[in-house]
RNA sequence: GCGCCGGUGCCCGAGCGGCCCAAGGGAACGGCCUGCAAAGCCGUACAGUCGCGGGUUCAAAUCCCGCCCGGCGCUCCA
């Protein structure tokens, strides 16, 4: 039983799925302007677990992430750098994918862009003012908010109470018949792109896309929805508010990750307090694993204060689990051929069923590493099912643990290293560790650690 | 101000009323292994008050009330 905490009900209930055995997800996505930062990157991997999981679990996921390559930020900044906003979000959006695969997000089944679905946005709209709860102004089209029930359900507010928040800290439209109001449609703008709608020309509303684009893919009363917690309102409570204005069946359930922390603030933009992944990245090859590590070590609704502390302890966590695994190929443990551990498989399915317990569930994973561990150096056959569970289990959550993790690509004096390897094993051969010891800190100076195992001496860069 | 969330060992962090004298990771210490290391395994100290004070219960880190501290949202934001 697949059981995830739904924002709207503030509790743990189980998902029973419009169809049964397939479960389609919709993600929110990144805005298209600069560099991603490990918010998204959090966000991205949320999901991409959650995805994973099932689908490793055995469920059909289908999941959207969509890109919103229109809005305020993009004008902004294409203006500022006097190019095109299309210009800035084809840029964006690629740097955004390709930081996507370099975190080892598998891609969505969809990634559909704000800006294809315009057409399916304006008949949307239509519907709204057909039914008579939006309205058209001179400066848009809006939602009367007012006029959807439960409009303040997801955040768990009432009407009123978050009618004293609205206008306080934003320019109010004076058009609005209601300050709660918000933007369906914008009227143009000098230097602004524009679509020519009912309405005259003009360019969707931010929540407007991801309803057009959830239900034009998934259709109605679709899964699961998910996001950021700072998404929860206005972004998502918006989109409800239209899909039930519509009298459409939106997401059946809702589910939203916390944000990151940076020394003990909140990492955002407007802070400047934050990391673009690209950076990490090329701090050090391995972050990548080690910032999904650090991730799956939190449950993704609590905030994780990251920091290279935090980095640097999920890198440890890493190399142990890759020690294990070339100790095992050393010792020449036939993983391939293993069975799967069923009690350990078991324990990891219901830790990931209650809401994705990814840190219960990597516990798991790293009990099998220590038995796998043990196993081998005691030379037991129970180590080949330790290690190929431990691989297995961890790669249901995207986790590459031994293998080709492909992160030192480009590093071209292997076959050196292997001499010098074998010079000091020749050295050691003669009791001449003078020779030896010289050769492991010449080694070590280059970032080269050897470990001697009864099968021979085994190396890694660390 | 209104609302939400959190305060668990040296650090990070599980924990959903009994299986908790509290998982897992990191760091530390001791032992084994090693020519010495590294890695690994075993063990130990760390949480004798799970922020503080009340309460409910046969039973609470886990539920309720109050308080203190921190964070977040109410504004573009993952």
């Amino acid at each position: 039983m697949l059981r995830i905490h739904d924002t709207l009900r503030d509790e743990l209930v189980e998902l029973i799925p419009r169809v049964d055995g397939e479960i389609s997800l919709y993600a929110c996505g990144p805005t298209v302007y600069d560099h991603p930062h490990l918010g998204h990157a959090r966000q991205a991997m949320t999901y991409d677990v959650a995805r994973r999981y099932l689908e490793w679990a055995g469920w059909r996921v289908h999941h959207v992430a969509n890109i919103t390559d229109i809005d305020d930020n993009i004008i902004n900044r294409a203006n500022r750098e006097g190019v095109s906003d299309t210009e800035i979000a084809e840029t964006w959006t690629a740097v955004y994918l390709e930081v996507m695969d370099d975190l080892g997000i598998l891609p969505p089944h969809d990634r559909p862009k704000a800006t294809e679905y315009v057409d399916e946005m304006i008949e949307f709209i239509s519907t709204l003012i057909e039914r008579d709860t939006a309205y058209v102004t001179d400066s848009g089209v809006y939602l009367r908010v007012r006029s959807v029930e439960g409009y303040g359900d997801l955040v768990h507010r009432t009407v009123d109470e978050l009618a004293e928040g609205a206008g306080t800290r934003v320019e109010v439209d004076e058009t609005k018949e209601d300050p709660l109001d918000f933007a369906l449609w914008k009227a143009a703008k000098p230097n602004e792109p524009t679509w020519d709608s009912p309405w005259g020309p003009g360019r969707p509303g931010w929540h407007i896309e991801c309803v057009a684009m959830s239900l034009g893919i998934l259709g109605d009363d679709f899964d699961l929805h998910g996001g950021g917690n700072d998404l929860v309102f206005p972004h998502h409570t918006n989109e409800r508010a239209e899909a039930i204005a519509a009298g459409r069946s939106f997401s059946r359930y809702w589910m939203h990750n916390a944000m990151l922390n940076i020394d003990g603030e909140k990492m955002s933009k407007s802070l400047q307090n934050y990391t673009t992944v690209r950076d990490l990245l090329d701090e050090d090859p391995r972050n990548a694993r080690a910032l999904r590590l650090a991730l799956l070590q939190t449950h993704y609704r609590k905030i994780l204060e990251i920091n290279p502390e935090i980095l640097e302890t999920a890198r440890a966590g890493i190399d142990r689990m890759d020690a294990m695994v070339r100790k095992a190929t050393a010792a020449g443990v036939d993983i391939d051929g293993a069975e799967l551990d069923a009690d350990a498989a078991e324990s990891f399915s219901e830790a990931m069923d209650h809401d994705f317990g990814t840190p219960e569930a990597m516990a798991i994973v790293f009990e099998q590493v220590r038995r796998a561990n043990g196993a081998i150096d005691a030379g037991e056959p129970e180590a080949a099912v330790a290690a190929k569970t431990a691989i297995e289990l961890a790669g249901a959550l995207g986790l590459t643990i031994g293998g080709d993790t492909g992160e030192n690509d480009g590093a071209e004096d292997d076959a050196e290293i292997d001499s010098l390897v074998a010079e000091r094993t020749a050295a050691k051969a003669d009791r001449d560790f003078a020779t030896a010891d010289r050769i492991r800190d010449e080694l070590a100076a280059r970032g080269v650690v050897i470990e001697d195992t009864p099968h021979g001496p085994i190396w890694r860069r660390g």
